[in-house]
DNA sequence: CTGTTAGCGCATTCAC
DNA sequence: GTGAATGCGCTAACAG
């Protein structure tokens, strides 16, 4: 349908094969008279290479896959603006997935981009790795195949990646706002079936133990923003019945579930950060509009979807980077008396 | 390198023919007992069918592509997720391209999917079309191949697409606000070469004047957040060497400008609603988390996005949806005196 | 119902 | 420097 190399060399008067060579690069260089003609015959048809064609040619499809739980989530929307802006004009195209938080469409995104035979997978907000062999085989399958994965977020071996040290940053949160003078904590700690999740509870509750304190309550619960919110409510509803709400500092897993705990908070009545204080993780753009303003564990997402991306340009050198977050200390945990 | 389906007909001791019928779905059924050993090869061999191959046979690739401004901009990426969720287990794959506000990224963007022969393009926040013939001579050229093209929002002949009608939008939003009580309006219109911006403003200035009212100020400036809080900025200013900031409705032509306005506003120490209203457009879901809670035009624009996927994916029927958005007004724009 | 064969569009050896 | 021929992995006629 659609015009092909042949129509283009034909118009030309020259043979495939030098199409090809003027067309889509190469080692040896045409005369210029030729490279002209072939140039104007291309235009004048509205010549485009088939990449299928050209994948099936040259065995390297150009195509890298992201895979994030919701592309509307800022923090994966973010970290997807990275890996796009990486691309820059390498010519390499992105295809994305969404697993809507199912480690089953994880696995048939997974599936899909192995189909697709894309050069690299990056693997953002894994579900399901660790706990089930099925991904990692899949993902071993793969590599087998030279086919490259960056896992972003979860610390695996045997791969490269963007690997974020939840642990060490929520330590290091937790101590900052500890000698900003709160001793009281409550923590939204998500899910433990998730790394992420449980690493950034483990984290701040390590450092609470370390420093002589213990939190007040954890509460478990989906890491979400409606998570959050539940979880949220019902502990300030607990917290009323049983006497009225004291001064905690809240520690929010993620930003989105920060937000979400907001939310309760505002429909109970209560006020950031004179009532409760809130703290979250990753520091999502969206945060810049919240007032008060939310403090968190600064996690560079955009230049991590960036590094990520162009480790996967880079199809040689596999890297694991570690990245740690920085604790962001802003009004929502701002303490009366201090300044 | 990776397994082919040869492998995998050489392994379960038949042709090629019939492993592909087993595998990948065909008219003709094999029989039971064949596509039970077929299937157990391929399972034994980790065989992934080869997207490309498949691709250039069948001459369809199942590909879609969906380009937008900046996946981060909630707007986008809300859209991309309803795209997303279209695509359900259609086994259609998505690639995604950012333009980053430039018609050079967009034209170049539309020439990837065309090389990878992408099914459809979903084109949202198209810059450069209308203005740009060059866009619009590639798209012709992208649709004689049958390539189908669904533009989301700006209204174009000859191309299915989401219609968003702007311009009564603004009216309506206008009316609401006038009947509310709003007397005094400004309008951040974005860009005067944006179809999308020039709808809204216009649409809402027209209502203005057919009701006997009329715009203090209209202020132009690029179509964002950053544009947005300079232009508010240097409104402000204006204002108080003036002898004063007087109440008035801000009107900006989307909600990501509205954002931008009011930090303006808020570092100017001025109050929403009380000093100063604010109105968006769009209801981007960032929205639920910013207090005052922001009036907004309601455009569903996940559905959007669903809508055009689901258009993409009936590869016959090209329709043209029509959406109005629906005045939403919250607290941002609420008079002291009204309930 | 199953196997053989001929392309799909292009890159790339290999001859010239 | 240029052209002819082979194959990338798979589907879809066409035979059997």
């Amino acid at each position: 349908m659609a015009v092909r190399l042949t129509d283009v060399a034909n118009e030309a008067g020259v043979s495939l094969a030098t199409a090809s060579r003027v067309l889509n690069g190469s080692a040896r260089k045409p005369a210029v008279e030729i490279s002209d003609k072939v140039r104007a015959a291309a235009e004048k048809l509205g010549y485009f290479p088939n990449a299928q064609a050209q994948a099936l040619a040259r065995s390297t499809t150009k195509l890298i896959g992201l895979v994030v739980r919701d592309i509307a989530d800022p923090y994966f929307s973010t970290i997807a603006r990275g890996v796009q802006r990486s691309l820059g004009d390498s010519g390499v195209q992105l295809l994305l997935a969404s697993t809507e938080y199912d480690p089953e469409r994880e696995i048939e995104a997974v599936q899909a981009f192995m189909s697709q035979r894309t050069d690299a997978i990056i693997l953002s907000g894994s579900r399901s790795l660790g706990e089930n062999g099925q991904l990692l085989k899949l993902i071993e399958n793969y590599q087998e195949n030279g086919g490259q994965v960056m896992i972003i977020g979860q610390p695996m071996t045997d791969m490269g990646g963007i690997q974020i040290d939840n642990e060490a940053t929520a330590e290091h949160l937790a101590a900052e706002l500890i000698s900003a003078g709160h001793r009281r904590f409550v923590v939204l700690a998500g899910e433990a079936n998730l790394l992420t999740s449980r690493d950034r509870s483990n984290g701040f509750l390590e450092k609470l133990k370390r420093s002589g304190l213990d939190a007040e309550e954890v509460i478990s619960g989906p890491f979400s923003r409606e998570g959050a919110y539940v979880a949220m409510s019902d502990y300030l509803k607990r917290q009323k019945s049983a006497g009225g709400v004291h001064r905690v500092c809240v520690f929010c897993v993620s930003d989105v579930m920060a937000l979400g705990a907001i939310r309760a908070i505002r429909e109970n009545r209560l006020r950031i950060p004179e009532d409760i204080a809130v703290v979250g993780f990753d520091d999502i753009p969206t945060l810049i509009d919240i007032t008060p303003t939310v403090s968190t564990a600064r996690l560079p997402l955009e230049e991590i979807g960036k590094w990520a991306g162009e480790m996967a340009l880079n199809h040689g050198e596999l890297r694991k980077i570690v990245v740690s977050g920085v604790p962001v200390l802003r009004e929502s945990t701002q303490l009366a008396d201090g300044q």
